[in-house]
DNA sequence: AATGTTTTATAGTGAACGATATGAAACCTA
DNA sequence: TAGGTTTCATATCGTTCACTATAAAACATT
């Protein structure tokens, strides 16, 4: 059994030296897939859709994902990128203000890109949907729930580091942030532009109480 | 055809005298499709879903609603409430900023319902799907930009009245208004509870550059 | 009781759904 | 070139979709 999945997976990065060779490019027609996901939804897409969009027949589909839900979830794993690499973003910033700001603007670009559809897959595809949908939508949820956790922890480090009031409260800044770019994605399907959510994602920054900056060894100094 | 209208409005409210009666109460019914559509999405809620909800038969509810769109669109006026009433909760409020808080508020209890589906109906029952139901999408949306424009229209009064800064920019305020508040939807529809969200509303109303409160008649002189 | 009107329950419409069985076609190896 | 392997295009599979034709049932009126 476990021999049969190592074989697998194998296969799945290495391909077999024989027989007819795929006549698409994997990595491609996931893309598309993914963008129409994003585009339509989850339950809203069909099968038919998704070979139209893919330019891939129905067996081919199934033989090279598996099942509708298993090619929504390694779409949306697309979408949402490496979850590693995020972390190290959020890590890597000067604040958690910082950390956040720059996730909402970037949300405010993905969100209105001219090749790409409006708003977010995370917020659109399986915001809600039929009983038989119920583990893609927990899936989708999980994702969320990485990406709010990772600001929260982040915001408690800055609290450590005197960059953040003693008494800030982490969760409700982390569940706002959430909130708001999730937020955006609607007013983006309502059709607001970049510059707009833009604007709104500098706009709930204002929130943050964050202490005038002097030198950086000083900082802590401000909040004894 | 005015007259077929009118006739049929009229009927509509006061039922005909002859005839087999309804052996179910519309408004019941009508309650129990929303909770359904608000539950579980519009396309992704079939019309088995809703008879059995319903508890009524499909042709019944084909001669009382018309078809599955107008059912839903019916079902989300009901959601939705009096836009009149809306607008004159906002304008009677003291101040823009209590408005806000006061629609925040609501949301946060609204969407953790005891009895109830998580989040907003507006939020998730259309935020995506087919080309299909394109109609269905676009009243949703006209139906939160009429929220956006009313709190719009009551920022930009209280600027008129000193209770804002008049370098506020009102569309910023009320996009992001409508953002926390769709937001909140997906954080309750992940688990949030009634005590989180409201946590969520009150950070997210700290950014507003209120003026501190002296006598109501002096507000105006603290920006000249 | 007979008639007219509306709603009821039963059963079923064609179309679209997700997913596959089948055999020919296209490759590598030998 | 022959054998082995995998993917290809075609043609479905049974189920569910939104919706409705039909006729019996339940009322008011006469």
């Amino acid at each position: 059994m476990t021999l049969l999945v190592v074989t697998m997976k194998h296969e799945a990065t290495h391909p077999r030296k024989t027989g007819r060779p795929l006549s698409f490019d994997r990595d491609d027609v996931l893309n598309k897939a993914m963008l129409t996901f994003w585009q339509s939804g989850y339950e809203t897409t069909s099968i038919s859709d998704l070979t139209a969009a893919m330019g891939v027949t129905a067996p081919s589909l199934y033989a090279a994902f598996g099942n509708k839900q298993q090619l929504f979830l390694e779409a949306m794993r697309r979408y949402a990128g490496d979850p590693v690499a995020l972390e190290q973003d959020i890590t890597a910033a000067p604040t958690a203000h910082d950390a956040v700001a720059a996730m909402l603007r970037r949300a405010a670009l993905l969100y209105t890109g001219e090749t790409t559809p409006p708003g977010c897959l995370l917020a659109s595809a399986a915001a809600t949907g039929s009983p038989d949908a119920a583990e893609v939508r927990a899936a989708v949820a999980a994702e969320r729930r990485a990406i709010r956790d990772m600001i929260q922890r982040r915001i408690e480090v800055d609290m450590g580091r005197g960059l953040l009031p003693s008494d800030t409260d982490p969760a409700p800044l982390a569940d706002l942030a959430i909130a708001v770019m999730q937020g955006m994605s609607v007013l983006a399907r309502d059709g607001a532009d970049r510059e707009r959510l833009l604007a709104v994602a500098e706009t709930a920054m204002l929130g943050w109480r964050v202490p005038a900056r002097t030198h950086p060894t000083d900082i802590s100094m401000h909040h004894p």
